[in-house]
DNA sequence: CCCAATATTGAGACTTAGTCTCAATACTGG
DNA sequence: CCAGTATTGAGACTAAGTCTCAATATTGGG
């Protein structure tokens, strides 16, 4: 999977240094989402010497390739889930932390509809949806 | 307008002590969205002596009663907006910041749709339209 | 292969948002 | 008025993220 990443950002003429290959690595063993401070821990603990800058560095140009999205929790902390370049959303699990995509739901007929209302023009979305996963659910099916 | 947070506060039992009035004077007073830096610099400005942990404290019972909405902006900026209790989402113009309220215009069926894909239970959502307000739209048609 | 131009890097200072603690103060009901 | 409780501001503290800068890595051209 980090091969992935490497791949698209090749592709959009990033270079693939040392420090980024590492961090896709790292990026790519983590399942669902993840904050900065996370990898950081990680970098660390596999005794890689990578900079926090060097971190928010190559998030921020993941996020501008759509590699990466990032994700405002309820909490307020914001996390970042590695996932397709095509429009979707996210369903993050409140108990585990899993992040499922889901694509376009019939999202465009509210969006008409609340531009149509208020006048406004619409640029963009974005919608979280918050919930327990499939496995959370069976484990402990009422919380 | 302070006028009724004040009531809605004072019927959720919260005392309405100096300070809590005059933060509610001062967000009365903002059109659209503000950040905590915002009416901590308000206060400073109108020489009030009012700390910064009041001003948090503040928002959070706001916040839980409903009565403002923790908003986050595309550039990651956390904001406030004061606004009715009801379930609604939020329209913002990338322009001026103004903040319009746009209630369920049918998410649920979207919501509905991506529990069944995914087999989470969604138990909240989040959506955030961000676009150009029908003001700006006007003074500048296309940008 | 080497070199000069350019991009990236880590360190750490800095900024900003938000939390926490605590002694002083304000408010409450009796 | 008074005792008990809640709230307050100050400021220390933490965490997230940005910025600067000198050192290093990478690149394409000769």
């Amino acid at each position: 999977m980090a091969r992935e990443l490497l791949q698209a950002l090749d592709q959009a003429g990033v270079r693939l240094t040392g420090p980024r290959r590492e961090l896709a690595a790292l990026i790519a063993r983590r399942q669902g989402h993840f904050t900065a401070a996370d990898l950081l821990t990680d970098a660390e603990q596999h005794s890689l010497r990578i900079g926090r800058a060097t971190v928010f560095r190559l998030l921020e140009i993941l996020a501008d390739q759509n590699l990466v999205e990032r994700v405002d929790l309820p909490d307020g902390r914001h996390a970042y889930v590695p996932c397709e370049p095509s429009h979707h959303h996210h369903l993050v699990c409140v108990s585990c932390g899993a992040i499922s995509e889901v694509d376009d739901c019939g999202i465009d007929a509210v969006t008409d509809e609340a531009a149509r209302r208020s006048g406004f023009e619409i640029q963009s979305h974005r919608l979280e949806l918050f919930g327990r996963c499939p496995r959370c659910r069976s484990v402990e099916p009422r919380q």
